[in-house]
DNA sequence: TGTATATTCAAGTAGTCGATTGAATACTAG
DNA sequence: CTAGTATTCAATCGACTACTTGAATATACA
């Protein structure tokens, strides 16, 4: 009896033990997509990201859902967005690989200043800083931070003269290991604004139990 | 460089995929052991349980320390104990089968209630309830609940005249897993005494914060 | 109906993992 | 130093895994 049950316990263990999987998981904790998607974005033969999914989807910590023409895979719920970002926070702090990989590319990219979300939310609500989610608008459209802005990275260039030039700027996108708030702050810093990168992604903001708005459109 | 962010991650899953190293990490949870009494307690050859150790210590998730002739291994940090607490509720609320076995033995034990640790605090801040811990004494001195008398399973027969007929008693093990609890129950009900199993183990108990308390005597 | 598209299935290969065995290493006690 | 003990190392075998390729389903649209 009791093998059986760690042997229930290892299968979600085992979901997590490729990296390709979890790149996959942290992907859909940003929001539902589609199998294309995924192996896009994890740079995955479609046929693969299937077989990775399909694993995933055996350990139950994702559903998938036939829409039409696509298969969207989406997390089974909070508890696996909870349980991703618990052992992201062990990896980071068991793995000073993981911190100085991120801190050297940071450096190298000019010291960004981070901003923490309490920090950001009280500035928000007294309407002192613009927050720019600088994902793509489908992610925006899934769940994004209370009172942000969608401008994706490839739309930011075009939507410059749209930005207000006195006030303090905020973007933020998937999470700490994802580039685009980085290159966004870049940009807009070398136009002329005051801009800055939230530490958190849409994803430790949800497993903090920070509210998350959604768009009416769509599902 | 993302791809070496999440083959860091990986690591920590790759730790969790086999049934028999969580089984070591659970049996670590209640307190540093040597590498002969983790063999024998998950049923190992002592070459094997090395090898599964020298994984878990390779993924940081534990320490090792000589002391003397011995090895004794522990958890690196209470991170790891909140992480594999965290695991633990995910394949809970994801198999019904993790859920099915343990109601399954517990309903053909008799169905013994459980208390909650709320309840026995406060019982226990009222001096109401005699709180026995059937670990072996070992894992009773490494730590466990505050006003908790130690009495091992193998000891409890010959205990059995110092225990309180008229006083509710309550028995904790390692955790929901682990059926120490339940067999001292049933013994005690058969020998007349009003005796309840408590629904957490020392695992869960540390895991929420509550207060553990440690034997002077030892390390 | 036929064609295009999204996804899955099936089979094959190279590589990895878990368990076993027997030898090697480190420490203690006499 | 020698004998004994706890642990690890090294080599092996069978099982499993990730990825690739090419074919098979299933749905949408014309």
């Amino acid at each position: 009896m009791k093998d059986g049950v760690y042997t229930q316990f290892a299968r979600i263990g085992k979901a997590v033990a490729a990296p390709k999987r979890i790149e996959l998981l942290e992907l859909l904790c940003q929001g539902p997509r589609t199998v294309e998607a995924l192996a896009d974005q994890a740079a995955l033969t479609v046929a693969n990201a299937s077989q990775h999914l399909k694993v995933l989807l055996a350990s139950r910590l994702v559903d998938a859902q036939k829409q039409g023409l696509f298969v969207e895979y989406r997390l089974a719920d909070e508890g696996v967005l909870r349980f991703v970002h618990a052992m992201r926070e062990l990896a980071e702090a068991r793995f000073a690989e993981v911190g100085a990989i991120m801190q050297a590319y940071l450096k190298a990219r000019g010291k960004l200043e981070r901003v923490s979300g309490e920090e950001l939310m009280q500035r928000v609500r007294k309407g002192e800083v613009t927050v720019l989610d600088v994902r793509p608008e489908l992610e925006y459209r899934a769940g994004h931070i209370p009172g942000a802005r969608s401008v994706p990275l490839s739309e930011l260039k075009r939507q410059l003269a749209d930005l207000p030039k006195n006030r303090e700027i905020v973007a933020y996108c998937r999470g700490p290991q994802c580039v685009m708030a980085i290159e966004a702050v870049e940009l807009l810093r070398k136009r002329g604004f005051r801009a800055q990168r939230l530490e958190q992604g849409v994803m430790d903001w949800r497993a903090r139990g920070w509210k998350i708005e959604k768009s009416a459109s769509e599902d």
